[in-house]
DNA sequence: ATGGTAGCTGGGCTA
């Protein structure tokens, strides 16, 4: 089977991009995160004509995640269970393919430590957390997918000390990212790189990329069944450096039978 | 410390 996960900043204005890199690599589930737009306003025709079923989680403008697949879905989870506002942003998407449990999430920025995203952020990995307890104690398989907006380690910026304790890399950032570790999961693109930055995401601005000024923000954790599964694996720099892309690169995962 | 870009939308806000 495989996996794929991209930040795709507005699915209307990468679907050209999209559209291309699921014909190159056909991939049997798709994780997106940022789609920018009212579900009813998701592309679904062009997808479909690829031979993709798009199970959005998303509202107008801003957030929004989505399952890309061509695989059926089932126990379709829409949002963190029981999450009070502002926790019932679109962020959050559940669903069962090929027997394994997928979740994809688009994590809240932060902005700026200190301030009350950030504190929000925090507070939302909190809920991450304990909707994950839930269903590692199901016994599922499960596979963590999507932006969670935390450079884990200095590896994973590419001037950290420049960063240090700043938004993206402060402690309790990082330190909620540990939390899910020890739940059980893995960290899937660390293990797949050695110690080689896997930087995900580069900043649109200016020559960021070509000088390769990244970060690694989006992840994929995944229980060690799967993680001993983990066949081949790429983030695909590539697509990042083609016109029209998206500011993240996507991330490929095979997993063996 | 700041600028640099892109996409939501229709003047800023978010990233």
């Amino acid at each position: 089977m495989r996996l794929a996960t991209w930040n795709v900043n507005s699915i209307r204005a990468r679907l050209p991009r999209v559209l291309a890199w699921l014909q190159d690599w056909q991939p049997d589930v798709l994780a997106l995160q940022e789609l920018r737009c009212a579900e009813r306003d998701v592309p679904r025709r062009e997808l479909a004509a690829l031979g993709y079923e798009v199970t959005p989680h998303s509202q107008s403008g801003s957030g929004g995640v989505a399952f890309v697949s061509r695989l059926p879905l089932e126990s379709i989870q829409r949002g963190i269970p029981g999450a009070p506002p502002p926790f019932d942003e679109p962020r959050m998407l559940g669903v069962t393919a090929g027997g394994v449990r997928l979740v994809t999430v688009y994590a809240p920025n932060g902005r700026k430590v200190g301030t009350q995203p950030h504190r929000f952020k925090l507070a939302w990995f909190e809920l991450l957390r304990t909707l994950l307890e839930t269903e590692l104690a199901n016994g599922h398989d499960v596979v963590l997918l999507g932006d969670l907006n935390i450079a884990p380690t200095d590896v994973d910026v590419w001037d950290p000390h420049r960063y240090r304790r700043r938004n993206l890399t402060s402690p309790p950032e990082r330190a909620s990212y540990q939390t899910l570790l020890e739940l059980g999961l893995r960290d899937v693109v660390r293990e797949s790189s050695g110690d080689a930055p896997a930087f995900t995401w580069w900043n649109r601005r200016s020559d960021f990329f070509e000088t390769n000024r990244g970060w690694r923000l989006d992840h994929v954790l995944a229980t060690p069944p799967i993680a001993d599964r983990v066949a081949a694996f790429l983030v695909d720099r590539d697509e990042r450096g083609t016109d029209g892309s998206s500011d993240h690169a996507p991330i490929v995962l095979d997993l063996s039978p």
